[in-house]
DNA sequence: CTTGACCTTCGAGTAGCTCGAGGGTCTATC
DNA sequence: GATAGACCCTCGAGCTACTCGAAGGTCAAG
């Protein structure tokens, strides 16, 4: 099978499946006479695992690190739960910086709309200087 | 004022400063005869003004747009409403992001937690192929 | 006159891809 | 056999928002 059809399979696009390989992530497939990359269901599963790693949001250097040891015959187990554990605290810490900026984000649209009911006319730029 | 101290002023990096510049978000300053950057007091202002819509997470072209509505004597009311706007929605739906992928990842720790308790020897990585 | 702190520009690096240019290949149809 | 269209190749650039390092110029103090 050859990338298009894999990228379809594994639910990936053909750029990223090229990109995988160049960054490591994924093994150098072999290739048809015309050069062309041609893939097996072997492959097409590590695909997917791969993708599967990405849409937790595991960073790229992760992803290399276990589907290296898959490849390679070991069980990525605790790479895995330590990635996780990395990705979720990553992700709490995210979430409640972005709780954070919504709050203020909110003050900010409640305090533009009560100045420019009372004095319609008046800029309500100023705002932005009380952010510290 | 050169760029090292007003960088410490404006709490930006000297690199930042640089950056903004060359972005066109911040004009260009005089310089001395050396070639040096100088700033004088609204200057700084106008990247302290930059750096707090920054810290909304505004991207640097709506930033560089509102800033230079300033520059240019125009209030950025308008500008700064529809930004905040949609930045406040961008960070809504982003949290609910975030926080469906919390829900997963510990929803596998969890999985990988029960599975290493009851067959201590076992591999845990097949959890994965069970994502979508 | 030298030292050290500061400044300059330019290019590359970060993350994770995507896209386009310029070219080759394969398959079906005429 | 020719040609059209779909597919593939590599390489380089682009996206975001900066940061850092190299190689070199400037300035004040001792």
């Amino acid at each position: 099978m050859r990338i298009g059809q894999a990228a379809e399979q594994a639910r990936l696009e053909a750029s990223a499946i090229r990109f995988y390989e160049s960054a490591g992530v994924l093994p150098e497939p072999t290739r048809s006479d015309a050069g062309y990359r041609v893939y097996d269901e072997a492959d097409i599963e590590l695909m997917r695992f791969a993708r599967r790693l990405r849409a937790l949001e595991l960073p790229l250097h992760d992803v290399r690190e276990i589907v290296q040891l898959r490849v390679s015959g070991e069980a990525p187990c605790q790479p895995v739960r330590d990635a996780i554990t990395r990705e979720a605290e990553a992700v709490d810490d995210r979430i409640a910086e972005l709780t954070r900026l919504r709050s203020e984000l909110q003050a900010l649209q409640r305090r533009m709309d009560s100045i420019v009911d009372y004095w319609p006319q008046s800029c309500v730029c100023h705002i932005i200087e009380e952010i510290p």
